[in-house]
DNA sequence: ATGAAAGCGCTAACAC
DNA sequence: GTGTTAGCGCTTTCAT
C-alpha cells in the first residue's frame, strides 16, 4: 500500500523543483527536452496520476456534474445517463449521479452534495412532489448552470430540456387519423404531470381539429397494473375500440399484457400506437409502431445546452427534442 | 455570481479564527455554545458548505466509489447502479459512473480516472474483452479496494461479487425436470463468457443426473435477435420443443417474440422458464416462471463487502447472490 | 531554462 | 475556550 506518486516526491527524486516537474508535465515550453523526458520517464514509472482534489482547490474549478434524477432504474433515464456519460467522458468531465427516489427531502440532500463537491454544472430532472425550486435557482445565482430534464419546473426563469410532448403526441394523433381510426382507447398517465396535460391537450386537440367525429375514450393510468386494468375493462364494453394510444412505455407495456390476455392480436383485432424510448415497442410480435420520446437524445441536447452555459451565456433557453413517428407493424 | 463562504470568510466576519469557525461548525465540546450560535447562524446565512477537495485534500480521504461497468442501459445495470447509490447515499458517499463500453481501452482510461479521482474504492464489471486486469491489482496494491461484480476475472486473488450462475442455472433445471419436460429448447448466451460457461454446464449436469433421457436441444444465441431466429428454427423442426429454457433476459426477449410470431401460448403450447432480473417476466401474459438473478441484491452485497474491505480486511472472498424461483404462470 | 513562494480551503497538533 | 501554525498537492506569478 504504497502512497501515490506526488509532484514533490518525483521532484525530490530528480533534484529538480516542483514546478519545473509540474511545467515538464504539461509539457511547457520552457523546459528543455531532455528534462522533460527525465521527469516523464519517472513519473510513467511511478504512475504518477495529478491529484484533482488539489487541482480543483488550487483551480477553483471541478471537471464534475452533478446528476439528480427521481431513478436510475428506468428505461427512459438509462438512455439519459449513458447519453451523457458519454459526452462527458469525451470531454473529461465526469458525473456525479444522485437519485432522489422521487422524495424532495432527498432531492434537497443531492444538491447540497452538489454544492459540497463544488461541481460545475447539474443536470436535474425533479421528482414528482417538487414544488420549491429556489434551492437550484440560488445555485444559478451563484453561477452554477442548471440544466432541467424532462421533469422541469413550470417556471419560465431556467434552463430546460424536455421532449417535444406536444409535438410527440400530435404526431400520434395524425397517424391515428390517417389510419382512420374511429374509435380510439387513449391512455394517459397521472394528469398531475405537466407532461401529461401537454401531451394530453395536443393530442385531444388535434382531433376535435381533423376528426371530430371519432370517439377518443381518454382513461388515465397511474401505472402500468392500472393500464393492464383499464384496458381488461374497455374490452368488455360493447363499443370495442379499433385503436389504441399509450402515453408511455409504462403504459404500454401494461396494455400489451392485456391484449396477450384477451388473445387479441395487432393490429388485426385493435391498432397500438405508442410514445415510447424505443426499447418496448420491439419487444412484441409484430412491433408496436411509436412515436420516439428519446432519452438519448435528450441527453445530447442537455449537455451541448450545458456546454453553452458554462462558457458564460446566461440566457435561458427552453429546448425541445425533436420526435419522430416510426411506423412497425402494430397500425 | 457571488464566490461559495468559506471557513476563513466566516471567521473574517466573526472576528473569530479560522479553527474556532470549523470547530464549532463540527459541534466540538471546547466551543462555547454563545460561539456556535453565532458561527451557525451566519454559516446557515451565507449557505456554507464545506468544500469537499479541501477536506479530501487535506485528509487524504475521499467519499467517492468509482463504479466501473461494460454499459449502463440494461436492465441488470441499473438495479445495480440503484442499489449501489442507495447505499453509498446511506454511508455518506458517492458514485462515479463510469461505462467502458464493452472496450478495454476505455476500461484502462476509467481506471486512470478512478486513480486521479482518488477514488475509496472501486466496483467494476469487466468489459468482455478484457484480458489483462493488473491495472486493476495494482490499485488493490495501492490500498484502493477493488470489488469485481457480475463480469468476473477468473483470476482468483480478487474480490468477487456474482450471481450464484451454477446455482440458479441447476433450480431451472430442476424446475424443468420436475414438471416431465422432455424436450427443452436451451437458449444460452456467447459461450465465450464465463456466466455462459458455468450456466451451461451446471444445467446440463442436473439432467443428466436426474433426467438422462430428456432431450436438450443446446444452443447458443449472442443477442436477442438471435434468440428469435433460433427459436422460430427450432419450431421448423418436426420434433417440437416442449419447453424453454432461456438464459437471460436478453434471451427471453428474443424468444418471446418468435412465440408472438409463431402465435404459441405459453404454457399450453410450450412452456417457458429463464433466468431473470425479473422485470421482462412481466411483461408477458401469462407471466414467464424465472429463477431470479439479482442486480439489487448483488449491487448490496457488493457494498457490504466494499465495506468490510475499507475496514482494512485484506483478505480475498468470492460470494454469490442467492438465486431463487419464481414460479409464474408459464411453466 | 529553472526555482522560490504564495495560496486554494481545510484539519489537527500544539499552544495559551 | 480560542488562536497559531503547518501542511495536504497543485498552479502560477515573479524572480534569476
Amino acid at each position: 500500500m504504497k502512497p501515490a506518486a506526488t509532484l514533490k516526491k518525483l521532484s525530490e527524486s530528480l533534484g529538480l523543483s516542483i514546478s519545473t516537474v509540474s511545467r515538464a508535465l504539461k509539457n511547457h515550453p520552457d523546459i528543455s527536452e531532455a528534462t522533460k523526458k527525465r521527469v516523464w520517464d519517472l513519473a510513467n514509472e511511478l504512475e504518477y496520476e495529478p491529484n484533482t482534489y488539489a487541482i480543483s482547490l488550487r483551480t477553483n474549478t471541478s471537471k464534475v456534474f452533478g446528476l439528480i434524477i427521481p431513478q436510475i432504474s428506468s428505461d427512459f433515464y438509462d438512455a439519459v445517463i449513458a447519453s451523457l456519460e458519454e459526452e462527458a467522458r469525451l470531454h473529461e468531465y465526469s458525473l456525479l449521479i444522485l437519485q432522489s427516489s422521487d422524495n424532495p427531502l432527498i432531492e434537497i440532500a443531492n444538491i447540497k452534495l452538489c454544492k459540497q463537491n463544488r461541481v460545475a454544472g447539474i443536470f436535474a430532472s425533479l421528482s414528482s412532489d417538487t414544488k420549491d425550486i429556489t434551492p437550484f435557482l440560488k445555485l444559478v445565482n451563484n453561477g452554477i448552470p442548471v440544466i432541467f430534464i424532462d421533469k422541469v419546473p413550470t417556471d419560465d426563469t431556467c434552463n430546460k430540456i424536455c421532449i417535444a410532448d406536444e409535438q410527440a403526441a400530435k404526431i400520434a394523433a395524425e397517424a391515428l387519423v390517417r389510419n382512420k381510426k374511429k374509435n380510439v382507447l387513449s391512455l394517459f398517465g397521472n394528469q398531475n404531470f405537466s407532461i401529461t396535460q401537454k401531451r394530453l391537450e395536443s393530442y385531444t386537440y388535434y382531433f376535435t381539429q381533423h376528426a371530430p367525429n371519432a370517439h377518443l375514450q381518454i382513461i388515465e393510468a397511474k401505472s402500468s397494473i392500472e393500464a393492464t386494468q383499464k384496458t381488461l375493462e374497455a374490452f368488455k364494453q360493447p363499443n370495442k375500440p379499433d385503436a389504441i394510444f399509450c402515453m408511455s412505455d409504462e403504459i404500454l407495456i401494461g396494455t400489451m399484457k392485456a391484449l396477450q390476455q384477451l388473445k387479441l392480436q395487432w393490429p388485426t383485432d385493435v391498432s397500438v400506437i405508442a410514445m415510447s424510448n424505443g426499447y418496448s415497442p420491439l419487444l412484441y410480435y409484430p412491433e408496436i409502431s411509436y412515436v420516439e420520446t428519446s432519452g438519448y437524445k435528450l441527453g445530447k441536447l442537455a449537455y451541448s445546452r450545458m456546454m453553452v452555459c458554462l462558457l458564460g451565456s446566461s440566457f435561458i433557453q427552453h429546448l425541445n427534442v425533436d420526435s419522430l413517428y416510426v411506423p412497425l407493424g402494430s397500425l
